[in-house]
DNA sequence: CTTATATATGTACGTCTGCTCATATGTTCA
DNA sequence: TGAACATATGAGCAGACGTACATATATAAG
């Protein structure tokens, strides 16, 4: 698609593109990957990440503390349910979410960390 | 805006309430948070950081590499370079680009432990 | 100064995203 | 069964995003 556009001066030695080409993983893992950075790239969802590192908690009481609506917390929980970063019980009529994994606090510090620099 | 069109429910002690708030960052903190993790939601950018892994280099290499047009790739580093990911350094006619930060390698590293499950 | 090369940038466009609004599903209780 | 409540979901829209295309800037060489 490019080749052509770009310029001549490759400054790589030939072994190199293929040392990289070893290890770059797999176009679908790239694409995994990328979907799921998708998921912190977004203010709603890292409020609710956080507020989930407190407790579980039902759709409404996420609704509540982070002032929107439960249509918008609910299709984001789907959004993090997908990518399993929480997992959800129902109890009666209320459904309660929780954190997947305890990556996620390791993973939004890190973001923190260079943040604050 | 949302308070009226949520239930009533409300499981949390307000006391809860309040301690959460004190465990959230500061809203300006979790909007940069979120756009430091957009730079990795993009599977273009991330096969950009994990060539710039292997070693500093010019755009069009990383355009050729890539197989993509200078101008994507030019548009993507200057993403990058906003969010500090990346440094410069001009040789010539020559713009040598490298990995500015080493968090960046366990970031996307921890990335692919939470896919790979 | 002119030309060639490497990079940067402005504009435009198709696509994706996050929210709202309306409505459906599921559960409890009378 | 029907009303009330909690949650889920589909459609639609405004704004953000990634790329292509055209063009500008910067450096080197003649």
């Amino acid at each position: 698609m490019a080749q052509k556009e770009t310029c001549n001066c490759l400054h790589l030695p030939l072994e190199t593109v293929d040392n990289i080409r070893e290890i770059m993983p797999p176009e679908d893992a790239l694409y995994d990957l990328a979907d799921f950075f998708k998921v912190f790239a977004d203010s709603t969802r890292i409020k609710m990440l956080y507020t989930l590192f407190y407790s579980e908690m039902c759709v409404c009481d996420l609704a509540l503390m982070l002032s929107m609506s439960q249509s918008a917390i609910s299709h984001q929980l789907r959004t993090l349910k997908q990518m399993n970063l929480v997992r959800n019980r129902r109890e009666g009529k209320t459904v309660f979410y929780s954190l997947a994994d305890d990556h996620i606090k390791s993973i939004l510090n890190q973001g923190m960390e260079h943040i604050e620099e």
